[in-house]
RNA sequence: GCGAAAGUGGCGGAAUUGGCAGACGCGCCAGACUUAGGAUCUGGUCCCGCAAGGGGUGGGGGUUCGAGUCCCCCCUUUCGCACCA
């Protein structure tokens, strides 16, 4: 009767002994030579925000074992601490009580499904030992940047998710809505805000992307650059004529400003103002200035529309001079010309840019051409603008001239005669930080009637939430109604003064706290110096692309901040990076909204976390998506059902015999005698497919092709009952190949793997003792197949001792019967022989 | 429009530096054991062909003794950004 797998029991057992036994404590040794991994979240699914952290030293075994299943520090994880800290504030709201009741009921349910899940984690504990001490370090930051002028306060117009009730950073709002709601569009508001100075750290993030090449996925730094967005070009003054005043443009294509036929103003222009004040027809502008306005394709609130709305202008009634010709054009209002970007007013080129062509066409304006193409031929402005480099015609003095010429000599004119100049624009914004919730460390300044702004000293950090706000989910911060809270001491003066009430967006705390991890006790300093010095750059990071251009720019913006303050000498924190796949369901991310969620936690109930694990890490490569298939799953149960009872099966007899896998040997195992045939075969097997785990796990990752090789070697060693009933196979070798089989499945499936690893005598789990060498000769073959090739066709093979030299090889391929007939009555013209892969022969 | 990634059986995917295309798994077909099978085991499964053999990695060209892999052109899909002047 075959012993059944119970994988629920086994993994219920096995939980309950790693959570006694600290299974992850130990500390990490420290050692130059290895790698140091981070890994920010591995898990390939998407329905929670299941982020982990986590800095060790590795053997290369532990490397892998670990890198999905760990346990964190002694270290709070900020971005884990966002993802209960919402939901909390929201119930909070909702039941009138104080968020930390919910919070570590959320913490509890995610902990049961990471439990399930075999992850072991202890949030609770993180969560009340470290939060003062993660506030302290972020008011710090803060403090500092606000001595360097790189925090800064200002009114502004922010985006608003009437959902959160908060302001959202740019990078949250994602195509018009908020990035936690994707069907609420976002609003705008006028708030003061707090700033941090990221456009003064726009060209070094873009210049130090030459240290990530190579390291980091091209898709990333694309992202990143775009976002960055560096364009040069040059701002020009144009007159408004009836009011003796200039309107400044930005332009990249100076060269074609003879050609321009208006001047574009955005709805939002400080100018607009002025112009309704002057006008004699100030009523009927201002309605167009409304009207316009509320077109305005810049509104974040465009949900849905197509990509190419419709473009609206209006007349102004004003003219301007365009300062190279000194021709009068007249000044437009235009819907899709952006306040947020270079001067909020453009000239229009409607021969040279299509938006411009598209505008300029709709309301009867001039095209005139400018700019001929290079090759001699006629620009078709019939069907749209020409919007390439070319010559200057009709541009005064400058005709004649190429493009990149008449760009470089008419910006010298602009700066010579003062009308305008070079400049480089960034489509990068100041990263607004306030948030208008409670949960969040609190920005570190007082608002004394006296003395204005007043940062809060160093030594009185850090400043902490207090327990007994109300939650009302209305407007400000609930930390505004808080008496105890707002109203404080001015450190200066010692008047009366009020506190700040908003608190710090929460990738503020992620854009550090890496570096904690490597030190999660210091006292001093947020970061051990030398701690940071011993374990960065990381080696390797870990983390979903959804991040590439929030998460992943500010923590290279914080570290070259840290670098300029001297906590750091390097500036980029993370050599290289790696952005994992995730579960989709029906060829979409999973949503509740969509309906095509897969729980995690009914899988494992059906089939046991170890199968639904190994199912994500073999069907595909882990860097892809994995579409969720239920037929799938099947395989990864069977297979495991396979490896329990094959193992299983031999357990009695082998109990007792010794081996020393567990120490980390690598021999054959055989005692007293030659090894068979057999035994030579399944020893190739055992060592070819532990180094192929072995060398994956160091360098690529892919699991796939590992848990292909074990599911390999489980059919080979299920096939050889006659050999061992024969003798043919020694109990020791059978074992150690058994050990070595059991050792590598624990990295994908830990439950069954420690399960089958005690059976066979073992006391300690298995990811704890030693990753089992790979042996060079045993994994290489005695002898090799070297297939023939005649003009490049495959036609026959020859078995060669692996020693054996290249003119006999070649010989043995000519005789060889099938090459034979191909070769005879030709002549052979080139013979290729590539040492223990071919033998090919052009013949004529 | 700009940028990135990717196109290999019925499906997920292998093929690490140019060297036997389709490993491993799913599905399917046939069989065995069974009162039974959604359990287990055995064999088969890229296409054409009885066979010998031929063809085959989105399409077309090129380099090479040899191309899924390198180069050029084209097509398709996915993702990111996008009236950014």
């Amino acid at each position: 009767m075959d012993p059944q797998y119970n994988p629920q029991a086994i993994e219920s057992k096995w939980q309950k002994r790693w959570e006694a036994g600290h299974l992850f404590d130990a500390e990490p040794e420290p050692d130059s030579a290895r790698k140091k991994y981070y890994v920010l979240e591995m898990l390939p699914y998407p329905s929670g925000d299941i982020h982990m952290g986590h800095v060790r030293n590795y053997t290369l075994g532990d490397a892998l074992a670990r890198y999905k299943w760990m346990q964190g520090y002694n270290v709070l994880h900020p971005i884990g601490w966002d993802a209960f800290g919402l939901p909390a504030e929201n119930a909070a709201i909702k039941h009138q009580r104080h968020p930390s009741e919910f919070t570590f009921s959320f913490i509890d349910r995610m902990r049961g499904q990471l439990k399930r899940l075999g992850l072991s984690y202890d949030w609770r504990r993180e969560i009340a030992t470290c939060v003062p001490e993660y506030y302290r370090w972020n008011q710090w930051f803060f403090l500092r940047m606000y001595k360097r002028g790189l925090a800064y306060r200002k009114k502004s117009r922010v985006n608003w998710c009437p959902l959160c009730e908060t302001v959202l950073a740019n990078e949250q709002v994602v195509n018009g809505c908020c990035w936690r709601h994707e069907d609420t569009a976002v609003v705008e508001r006028d708030l003061e805000q707090w700033f941090l100075k990221i456009t003064a750290y726009a060209e070094r993030l873009l210049i130090d992307m030459k240290e990530l090449r190579g390291g980091w996925p091209e898709r990333v730094l694309a992202m990143q650059e775009n976002w960055i967005g560096k364009s040069k070009g040059t701002l020009v003054d144009f007159e408004i004529e009836q009011l003796g005043e200039p309107v400044r443009v930005f332009t990249t294509r100076v060269d074609t400003i003879y050609g321009c036929t208006a001047v574009l103003l955005a709805p939002g222009h400080p100018l607009v103002e002025k112009l309704i004040a002057t006008s004699p027809h100030a009523g009927s502008l201002r309605e167009k200035v409304e009207r316009i306005k509320a077109s305005s394709t810049a509104l974040p609130a465009r949900v849905g529309d197509e990509a190419n709305p419709e473009k609206l202008g209006a007349f102004t009634g004003f003219t301007a001079r365009n300062p190279y010709s000194g021709e009068s054009v007249p000044v437009w209002l235009a819907n899709f010309v952006l306040m947020e970007y270079g001067t909020g007013a453009v000239m229009a080129v409607p021969a040279h840019d299509q938006r411009d062509y598209e505008f300029c066409k709709q309301y009867g304006l001039p095209i005139p051409q400018v700019i001929a193409p290079l090759d001699g031929g006629a620009a078709d402005l019939s069907q749209g603008a020409f919007s390439e480099y070319g010559r200057l015609m009709n541009s005064g003095p400058y005709t004649g001239l190429t493009s990149e010429d008449a760009q470089a000599r008419m910006t010298g004119e602009a700066e010579a005669k003062g009308f305008g100049k070079g400049t480089t624009q960034y489509r990068l914004r100041d990263w607004g930080i306030s948030r208008q919730r409670y949960w969040g460390t609190p920005i570190p300044i007082i608002y004394c009637s006296k003395c204005g702004v007043v940062p809060v000293p160093e030594s009185d950090l850090p400043v902490v939430l207090p327990m007994n706000a109300r939650f009302t989910g209305r407007g400000a911060s609930p930390l505004a109604e808080v008496a105890d809270f707002v109203n404080t001491i001015c450190p200066k003066c010692r008047g009366a003064a009020r506190r700040e009430t908003d608190t710090m967006d929460t990738f503020v705390d992620s854009s550090w706290y890496f570096y904690r991890y490597t030190d999660p006790k210091i006292s001093t300093a947020p970061v051990s110096q030398a701690a940071v010095k011993y374990w960065f750059p990381v080696d390797q990071y870990i983390g979903g692309i959804e991040h590439a251009i929030l998460h992943l720019i500010y923590m290279r913006f914080f570290t070259k901040v840290m670098q300029d303050i001297n906590l750091v000498d390097f500036s980029e924190p993370v050599a290289r990076l790696f952005t994992q796949g995730m579960v989709i369901k029906d060829g979409a991310k999973m949503s509740k909204s969509k309906g095509n969620v897969v729980d995690p936690t009914q899988m494992c109930a059906r089939y046991g976390a170890d199968t639904v694990r190994l199912y994500m890490l073999f069907a595909a490569p882990p860097e892809r998506d994995l579409e969720w298939s239920d037929a799938g799953i099947e395989g990864a149960a069977r297979f495991l059902n396979r490896v329990y009872r094959v193992v299983a099966k031999h357990v009695g007899a082998l109990g007792t015999v010794q081996t020393r896998v567990s120490e980390g040997d690598s021999e054959s195992g055989i005692v007293g005698r030659e090894p068979t045939p057999e035994e030579r075969r399944l020893l190739l097997k055992v060592h070819r497919t532990l180094r192929h785990v072995s060398e994956d796990m160091e360098e690529r990752w892919h699991y796939n092709t590992d848990i292909a090789m074990l599911m390999d070697l489980v059919n080979e060693i299920g096939d050889l009952d006659p050999a061992i009933e024969t003798g043919k196979i020694q109990a020791s070798c059978l074992k150690m190949s058994i050990e070595v089989l059991v050792r590598m499945l624990s990295i994908f499936a830990p439950h069954i793997a420690d399960e089958l690893w005690e059976s066979l005598g073992h006391d300690e789990p298995a990811l704890k003792t030693f990753w089992p060498k790979y042996n060079a000769a045993l994994a290489q073959e005695d002898e090799l197949e070297i297939p023939i090739q005649i003009n490049g066709k495959l036609r026959g093979r020859i078995r060669v001792a692996r020693d054996a030299r290249e003119d006999d090889i070649v010989r043995m391929a000519q005789a060889e019967e099938k090459a034979a007939q191909y070769l005879s009555g030709k002549a052979v013209i080139k013979t290729v022989y590539v040492p223990q892969k071919l033998v090919s022969f052009v013949v004529k």
